[in-house]
This record gives structure tokens, C-alpha cells and sequence, in this order.
RNA sequence: CGCGGGGUAGAGCAGUUGGUAGCUCGUCGGGCUCAUAACCCGGAGGUCGUAGGUUCAAGUCCUGCCCCCGCAACCA
């Protein structure tokens, strides 16, 4: 039976990740749980190809390398190969990843300028014209959802119609399949992303998918017409098929593993549930066997953001808890497929709580027990009580199943529980048959005596070759502590009682996970922390480029600059931008201005002050209302984030004062 | 009426097909002493956001409303 297992191959994929900057937990988490897959596997002995790497190509890489004045591959070569960069992470991480791809890697590169081209022969791909908002002074298209206020959103200027040349791939043509394949198969997990992207993207009709850009270079140049380069996720989705030797010769994997499970974060479901199917539909090509889409780990109830200072560092939670004990926290404290939220605190807790008092207690108090008793080596005497064992050792044999039934539905926190609640099982039948009592009459109780630790050992070792994936590391540690040869931690072992020896000889070794002393922990990640932010902040005001071209006097004469009065502030309901003011800008009559400040400005605190609009531009209408002019603010950058000051003024100037 | 997710004990979360509301931490009390001041047992604590509806029976199905979070197309 088990047998048929070993001709069984599994391919498994993380996403590649952005290398703008330096990777984050939420990038840990992804690939964590992809190992844990990975290595669940390989366990069941599975030929398994486990892929993941970087997406190097893009405008906003070419921009960052711009500004740090290097080549784009010298940027992203520092940030996946240097020194605490993304091979480092995945390697102290214990990430057990077969190959690892860059699309910058030439086989990766020449393979997409192929797809292109066949994606292009066959008709899916077709030159076209791409109508947009043109800002001429930043070179960029616009679509009209992005601009703010009608204007440039880079530069707030305006901006004109426009066209160019572009290539497009029909992605229309698949809607259908497309809806299909998500609303009738399991395709895309968990259940609730169906609906999402079925309601947001595929009703409101699939349109044709531009991919190519001629707005910048660093990307795959579409070789028969070189001013365009592929569109980035072309570039990054075929990722999964170019490392497996799709359309090159650097592998020869491809009819092996493909098709393979594509593990993402919900952030990019989209363009694997939709896109991605599409353009393999369009060359025939097997569809992956599922697009898992992972939540996020959220901090403070928020997103993680670099600009809200709070991207946690794998780095520095590896090396104070351990690299096993984080992998762990992971997979054990956030359903797959939701969003949990992070905080030290409750990772130091699952440290104590699972790793350091039930697990790591459950191996030290029974190698000790072994040791104190029959100093290390069992007796092979036993005496089985059924009424007190049956429980614990029917418990055990049935984990297994319980495990994999979490684990093939990508339930891994579910598997976890399993286990735990095993090992609670067997610290509580420490309680039950108090081996302590018994050593007191060695001579009558010492068959059940080894009874009773032999058990304990089982239970452990069960425990143990499940919990490997997770753990790797730690388990091996466990396996030497009591006594466990090659033969008992595999799959099969998993499943069967009395695999150890009858005369198993253990070795107390040294505390697998100490305990964390929680108030000492939380501080020194504090400092830490703060160190990193001051580190990181440094002065970084962006502010705007001054405008080369002068207006003359009698254009900007025309605009008229007045001081207006707050008489009331309101929200505007639905919109999380807007402010709704109500104004005197002194002619007697009320003037009402919407202005998108809602971000930075509480509406009651403004009601009384005194601000400078211009009041002769043309009326505009937002959420339904009419704006009637526009309040003047400064705006600068700062770490990043944008920040803005309404111009208040003294508020002995009267409403409707002139300014000039 | 843009779309989706969520609102369950002090905190963080589970709750398959509707039938006495569970887990971890914290808290209170008890037990044990092999062990990493760990382990085991028990108690207190919840109008399951809100207002209606279906049902013998709803946290679980339906409708309205409120609040929080994310996304809103060529920007990863």
C-alpha cells in the first residue's frame, strides 16, 4: 500500500517575491508554510519539487536602483544574494526549497520572449492602441480611477488623452472558462476568495489585458519588437513553468511536475485565479491542481506597512526564539487561509505554552523519569493495563490520519491541534498513572513502570515524526533524546505502536525549548525595535521639483486667492477622503468646498479657522456634491508617506480677503 | 445602494450539514512533586454587533441597520 506513494510526485510553488526591499515576516510566513508543505511530502514520500525566488523585473526596481545610482541587477543582486538578503532568509529560515528562480536568470528571460511569441502566432496576443490620462512632464499613463482631482496623481498637474501602441492578450476570450473553472471547481481555495474575484472582476466583464510596456526598460524586451518589454506578470507568472524547463533547456522537469499547487498571498489571488489560468488555457497547457490564497498577518489591525514603522523582522525573532519555535508560532497561531493579527506577545505565549511546557516538559520529565529509574536503559518486562492505556495509545494511532486530513486541506494550524492535543493526552497520563508512586516498590511495579515511560515514549515519537515538517531541527534533537532510530521516524512509523526498541536507551539531553521570560522578551524586542526605526528614519523629506516653466503675470492674476472662515466640516458619507466644508468666504452667501483631506484633519477641529481657497475655479462634482473651488495645503513626503498642512492664517483677516 | 471579509467570556481566536456555546492566555480554588516555578483537576466570567423573520429549535438560515478591516483593474 505504502509503496504506491513512492512513484508519487508533488510540486509546490511560493509566490516569487518583489525584491524592492528587504523581505518581511508576512514574506516568512508564505514561504514557511510552503516548506511545511514541502517537507509534509517529502515525509509521505513524495518526489517533490519545491520552487521559490524572486521577481526582479518592473518600474518601481528600476526606480529605487535609480535613486540609489546602481543598475537594477546590481539593486536586486544586493537584495536576494547580499548579505541578509533573500537566500540568507530562506536559508536560516530551514527553507528546504529544490531550486530557486530570478527572472533575470537568461534561461527564465529567453523562455518568456518564446511564450510571448506563441501566445502572439496563435492570435491571443494582438497589437493594439492603449488609450489612457497622459502626464506629459512624468511621462505616464493614467486611467481615470487613479487620477486625483482629474490630475496627475505623481505630480498633480493635468493631464490629456492620449494613445500608444501596445500589445494586448485576449483575455476575454476565456471569461467563461475562466468563471467556470472558479464557481464549479476547487481550484481556487479557500471558498470565500471565489466570490470575491468572480463579483469584482469577472461579472463586471473581462476586459482585453494589456502586457507591454513601453513606459520603462527593465524588463523582458518582446524580442520581435524590442521597444516593448512583457508585461510584469506575464514576466512573474510563468515563473512556475520556466523553472521546471518550459520552453528552454536548463531543465528537463517540466512534463515531470507540472501541473503543481501554487500557494499565494491574497493580495495576488487575482492574477493567479484569473490571469494566470487564462494564459495557460491559451497554450494548452494543464492548469495548476489548486491557487491556495493564504491571509495576512496583520499588526495592530493593520496592514504592515514600511511607512507605518511596523514591518516585523524575521531576522531578529529567529535569532532570539529560535528558528523552529517561530516556524512553529506561524503554523500554529493563524488559520491558513485568514488573516491573523501578529504581536510578540502571543508568540512568546506559544512558545511557553505549547513548545517550552507541554512539549519540551512532556520529553524532559520522561528522559528524566527513564533515567532516574532504570538509569536510561528500559527493561524489557512489561504490563500493559488496558482500562489505563487504551485511551492514550488509540488516541496516538489515530493522529495520523487526523494530521493528514488537516494537512491535505491545507490545514496546518488544524494538524498542530492534533498533535498538541496528543501531547496534552500524555501529560495528563503522567498524572494518571503517577510513575513516582510506582518507583516506590520497584520490585512489584517495575514492569509497569517501564510500561508506562514506554508509552510516554511512543506518544512522543508519534508526536515528533509529525511535527518534523514543522520542525525539522528540533525534532532531530528529539529523536536522539529518546532513543528514536531512522527506522521509527517515518511516515510509516507514524501509524504503528511499539516501533522503538522494548529496551530503548535514552539520553537526557538539554532543554529542546526554554522557557522565554515573557516581560524581559518584550522589552528587549522594544529597544530593539526602536533602534531599527532610528536607524531607518534618518531626515527623509521628499518634497516636490520646483517648475522650470514661468506662468505669466496675467495668468496667474486670474486665479482668485481668498480667506475663508470654517463655518461647519463635515464628512462625507461613503467616502473616506473627503471633507465637506461649509464657508464664509465673505459675499453673505455660503460656499461649499470638498477637499480630500479627511486622512489628516478631524472635520470639528477645523470648524473656526481660518484657511485660503481659491474661489474661482470651476465647480466640480465628487460623491454627488458640488465642490466650489479648492483649499490650499502644503504637501511634502515623509518616510515615504505623503503629509499635508492645510494653510491656516491668522484669524484676525477677515473672510474674503484678497490675497495677492 | 461598488466588492469582499469580520463583529462570540478581560485579551486573542474555534465553532462542519440549525438541537445543551468551546480553545489558549489571564483570573480564583484544589491536587501532584517525575519535570523547563512546569504538569493534572475544578470554579467564576458570554443577551454569540443590532433590530426583525423562518423554525418545535439559530452563533449557525433570511431581511434591514450600525461598526471595523481590506480591495476597487493594467501600481506587485
Amino acid at each position: 500500500m505504502e509503496n504506491k506513494l513512492e512513484n508519487k510526485r508533488y510540486y509546490i510553488t511560493t509566490p516569487i517575491y518583489y525584491p524592492s526591499d528587504k523581505l518581511h515576516i508576512g514574506h516568512t510566513y508564505c514561504t514557511v508554510a510552503t516548506d511545511t508543505l514541502a517537507r509534509y511530502k517529502r515525509l509521505q514520500g513524495y518526489e517533490v519539487m519545491f520552487l521559490t525566488g524572486t521577481d526582479e523585473h518592473g518600474q518601481k526596481i528600476e526606480d529605487k536602483a535609480r535613486e540609489a545610482g546602481v543598475t537594477p541587477k546590481a539593486f536586486v543582486d544586493a537584495i536576494v544574494e547580499g548579505p541578509g538578503g533573500v537566500l540568507d532568509l530562506w536559508k536560516l529560515m530551514d527553507i528546504s526549497n529544490d531550486r530557486f528562480i530570478r527572472t533575470t536568470d537568461d534561461y527564465h528571460v529567453s523562455s518568456i520572449q518564446k511564450i510571448f511569441r506563441k501566445m502572439y502566432d496563435k492570435g491571443d496576443i494582438y497589437k493594439g492602441t492603449y488609450k489612457g490620462k497622459y502626464c506629459k512632464p512624468c511621462e505616464s499613463f493614467w486611467t481615470e480611477s487613479q487620477l486625483k482631482d482629474g490630475c496627475c496623481p505623481d505630480c498633480g498637474r493635468p493631464v490629456t488623452d492620449a494613445e500608444e501602441e501596445a500589445y494586448f492578450f485576449r483575455l476575454s476570450k476565456y471569461a467563461d472558462r475562466i468563471q467556470d473553472l472558479l464557481e464549479n471547481t476547487d481550484f481556487l481555495e479557500p471558498r470565500s476568495r471565489v466570490n470575491e474575484m468572480v463579483n469584482n472582476f469577472i461579472k463586471p466583464g473581462l476586459e482585453d489585458l494589456c502586457v507591454s510596456r513601453t513606459s520603462f526598460d527593465w524588463g523582458v524586451p518582446i524580442d520581435f519588437d524590442p521597444k516593448h518589454v512583457a508585461y510584469v506578470w506575464m514576466d512573474a507568472l510563468f515563473n512556475y513553468v520556466t523553472a521546471l524547463g518550459y520552453c528552454n533547456d536548463q531543465y528537463n522537469d517540466y512534463e515531470k511536475f507540472w501541473p503543481g499547487v501554487n500557494i499565494v498571498g491574497k493580495e495576488i489571488v487575482r492574477f493567479h485565479s484569473i490571469i494566470w489560468p487564462a494564459f495557460l488555457m491559451s497554450l494548452d497547457m494543464p492548469l495548476p491542481k489548486k491557487v491556495f490564497g493564504h491571509g495576512w498577518l496583520l499588526l495592530d489591525g493593520g496592514k504592515m506597512s514600511k511607512s507605518k514603522g511596523n514591518v516585523v523582522d524575521p531576522y531578529l525573532l529567529a535569532e532570539k526564539f529560535g528558528v523552529d519555535a517561530l516556524r512553529f508560532f506561524l503554523m500554529r497561531t493563524f488559520p491558513f487561509g485568514s488573516d491573523g493579527s501578529f504581536s510578540n506577545e502571543l508568540l512568546i505565549q506559544t512558545i511557553n505554552t505549547d513548545l517550552a511546557n507541554d512539549l519540551g516538559n512532556l520529553v524532559s520529565r520522561t528522559t528524566a523519569m527513564v533515567g532516574k529509574y532504570f538509569g536510561g536503559t528500559l527493561p524489557v518486562q512489561r504490563c500493559y493495563e488496558k482500562d489505563k492505556d487504551d485511551e492514550l495509545v488509540s488516541l496516538v494511532l489515530g493522529l495520523r490520519d487526523r494530521y493528514e486530513d488537516a494537512m491535505e486541506h491545507y490545514a496546518p494550524h488544524k494538524a498542530l491541534e492534533e498533535v498538541f492535543k496528543v501531547i496534552q493526552r500524555a501529560n495528563k497520563y503522567i498524572d494518571e498513572n503517577a510513575p513516582w508512586t510506582l518507583a516506590k516498590d520497584m520490585e512489584a511495579n517495575g514492569p509497569r513502570l517501564a510500561s508506562v515511560l514506554y508509552h510516554l515514549l511512543e506518544a512522543t515519537r508519534i508526536c515528533g515524526i509529525l511535527l518534523t515538517p514543522f520542525m525539522p531541527r528540533s525534532m532531530d534533537k528529539l529523536f536522539a533524546q529518546i532513543g528514536a532510530e531512522e527506522n521509527c521516524r517515518t511516515w510509516l512509523s507514524a501509524k504503528m505502536w511499539a516501533a522503538l526498541d522494548a529496551d530503548v536507551s535514552v539520553t537526557k539531553g538539554e532543554n529542546l525549548f526554554p522557557r522565554v521570560d515573557m516581560d524581559a522578551a518584550l522589552k528587549e524586542l522594544e529597544e530593539a525595535a526602536e533602534a531599527a526605526r532610528k536607524a531607518a528614519a534618518g531626515p527623509s523629506i521628499e518634497l516636490e521639483p520646483q517648475l522650470t516653466e514661468n506662468v505669466d503675470f496675467e495668468t496667474f492674476c486670474k486665479s482668485d486667492f481668498r480667506a475663508v472662515k470654517v463655518k461647519d466640516c463635515q464628512p462625507v458619507k461613503k467616502s473616506n477622503k473627503l471633507l465637506r466644508f461649509t464657508l464664509d468666504d465673505g459675499t453673505g452667501t455660503d460656499r461649499q468646498i470638498l477637499s480630500g483631506i479627511a486622512k489628516w484633519y478631524k472635520p470639528e477641529d477645523l470648524i473656526g479657522k481660518t484657511l485660503v481657497a481659491i474661489v474661482n475655479l470651476p465647480p466640480r462634482k465628487m460623491m454627488g456634491l458640488d465642490s466650489c473651488g479648492m483649499l490650499i495645503s502644503a504637501v511634502h513626503q515623509e518616510d515615504g508617506e505623503e503629509k499635508l498642512h492645510l494653510i491656516i492664517v491668522d484669524d484676525a483677516i477677515p473672510a474674503g480677503a484678497k490675497l495677492c
